[in-house]
DNA sequence: TAGCGATATGTTCTGATGAACATATCGTCG
DNA sequence: CGACGATATGTTCATCAGAACATATCGCTA
């Protein structure tokens, strides 16, 4: 019996939204300083990632990083206080909703039906989306 | 200021999700008796109603929407209990989310930016995305 | 038994999203 | 000053989800 997972995005009115894609953003940047290798680490474009930061730092009236053109190094992108504490409330919440949703729901997850063949039994494995 | 809103959906590993549109369909059909009909109330082709359903009733081992065809008003869908109680846990877990949503985005939810020209003052209107 | 309204399901078209590609620009350091 | 590495941003291409369209089928009812 697997635990479910909640997926979930918050939207702040007209166009400003944060999802799980833009956190994740958020964190890399954190943890790199760049903008560009974070969008490496996620396996996203350079312009998606820049994308991005753009909409989060247009929906707020704080930016959420800053960035830098030239320099040691070429340049760079650092979170700013308050995009640190967007992730911050963003994980708690996420936190809390797994655990609730792990009890809300455990009556339900335990009545989904198995993929086909995952009882002890290996059965033949098919091959979904071979990309 | 307006609350946050957080749209989710739940994950049951590989390929059993719920989210608000197959929420919505099943309380459409609880309300109407008919998959069609729940379709044109949500506008959505009677095609893809049918494939929710269909995605639905299996991902869990027992269905959540039984189908009749033929017969007088040529057919028709109705919930099952599990049905109804797949509903009634998404909704109350809904309810929560909201609710605490909005305590923990507070301080984030107050630095979002007005959407140009929001405030009493009435500006320019600019029309965006003129459809 | 013919007709009606709803379910069932295949096929095709289209709009949106992201990937990929291509440059331009910036500022420090060697 | 020239090169390098990163940001900034436009353009084009591929991919996929959903819409639209088209039938087939079912079984009560008149």
């Amino acid at each position: 019996m697997q635990l479910p997972d909640v997926r979930f995005r918050v939207d702040f009115g007209r166009d400003a939204a944060v999802g799980p894609g833009k956190i994740a953003l958020l964190e890399q940047i954190a943890r790199g300083g760049s903008l560009s290798q974070a969008g490496r680490d996620l396996h996203m474009s350079y312009r998606r990632a820049w994308q991005l930061l753009q909409s989060l730092n247009g929906s707020f009236v704080e930016s959420v990083a800053v960035t830098a053109r030239g320099g040691r190094g070429g340049g760079g992108a650092t979170l700013t206080a308050f995009g640190r504490q967007l992730v911050r409330v963003y994980r708690e919440f996420d936190a809390e909703i797994q655990a609730r949703a792990a009890r809300r729901f455990r009556p339900i997850a335990r009545r989904t039906r198995k993929p086909a063949g995952a009882r002890g039994k290996r059965a033949s494995v098919r091959r979904l989306k071979p990309r």
